[in-house]
DNA sequence: GGATTTATGGAGCGATGACACCAAAAAAAA
DNA sequence: TTTTTTTTGGTGTCATCGCTCCATAAATCC
């Protein structure tokens, strides 16, 4: 254990251990995975699916990922890292609440229908019925898009707050709304809606944004 | 083969016939199928599941119903007779074209949110997400949800006519609105919102209704 | 180079999936 | 009662599921 390491103990993240490295990429392997859950859900990919995406072999998994369940754990973590940054960039974003708002309704349009990705949103469709068996991965889902309404339903507060919008402004309700309407353009990307057709239901969306005078 | 048949061939849809009656009722049968499968998903739901369920063996059920697929079918005929006569109601109801609206998205607060039924709607939040094995299942989800925005958008057209609606109004467009916020409040209401809940988002979403002026 | 450490491929496990078959049972018709 | 028709329970089949084990290959450290 003399520190007369070959290079560095560890550079950042890299691993540098003494035996065989792996072959793959730990990163682009869970990209491929949260691909898949993505396109497919939780129980319909399977092991062999998951593996054959992911270019590795079973036990490379298995002691890479621990099981097929922790592997969508990081996928969701992944999924929110890489691909819904638009969502949480868009609340984030300088200027009214109102423009935030718009800003992140347009941003899903686009993004539930890019063509190097699966349609709609990895989050908002899945594990909505299920098995006795998966109600972890149904209640692990569910958690993730009631934090979803609570990051729109914070952000509104901040807006009453700023005098964006009226005291009167039921900040939760309106929340579940957009959180409601976001997840139905979910479903609509799945089913092969446009992006056009996404942008507009967005926009009729935006006519429901509380007046001032109300 | 002598066509010396006993009585009547078919006296209406009741079968007479000459063998031993089964000893369950197909559409009990068939509605408890329908409740496994809207609460379960369609593979979430398995074989053992279903005979469970209906109280019918293996064969009877095979020999019944054909196959889980075809089950299934049957199933959403059933969802659509039992449990959907709601959505066509509201829109056939007498009086104007936002009312029928309203009177739509009221219900589905109450329907998605009944103690005697799972939550939610069987339809709106199934395969959105599935293996390629079970493609078949999910165009016959997809479409279902596009007859549904198809019979909205035909309402809504009925407005223009009538001029309950202004002659701009673009009627796929707001029925691909009003259709994505049901199939929100569906995931809100498996995700455990109350009835209050969303009746406010139902509340929320008239507000997007076109005004006369635009 | 030799020892050590780690990843790899492949075979195989028990459980569960949907479905199929068959002899026995039950009830109407003759 | 006998015949005919149909249902029924039980058992078996074949595939797939997620997962595990083990001998081997490939690197690093001494």
């Amino acid at each position: 254990m003399t520190p007369k390491k070959s290079g560095g103990p560890k550079p950042g993240g890299e691993r540098r251990g003494r035996g065989r490295p792996a072959c793959f990429e730990r990163e682009t392997a869970l990209c491929a995975a949260m691909r898949l859950f993505w396109e497919r859900g939780y129980d319909g990919t399977s092991f062999d699916d998951l593996t054959g995406a992911m270019g590795i072999s079973a036990s490379s998994f298995y002691n890479t990922f621990g099981s097929k369940e922790a592997l969508y754990h990081e996928a969701i973590e992944a999924y929110l890292r890489v691909a819904g940054g638009w969502f949480f960039d868009a609340l984030a974003r300088e200027g009214g609440t109102r423009a935030a708002f718009d800003a992140l309704m347009a941003a899903a349009a686009v993004e539930f229908t890019r063509d190097d990705q699966p349609a709609g949103c990895m989050i908002s469709t899945a594990a909505t019925q299920c098995s006795p068996g998966q109600v972890r991965v149904r209640d692990l889902l569910a958690g993730q898009r009631t934090r979803a309404d609570a990051a729109l339903a914070t952000r509104l507060e901040r807006g009453v707050a700023d005098g964006d919008l009226p005291e009167s402004t039921d900040a939760n309700a309106l929340a579940a709304f957009y959180g409601s309407l976001l997840r139905g353009m979910a479903v609509q990307a799945r089913d092969g809606a446009s992006r056009e057709r996404l942008r507009e239901i967005a926009r009729i969306g935006m006519l429901a944004w509380p007046d001032e005078g109300a």
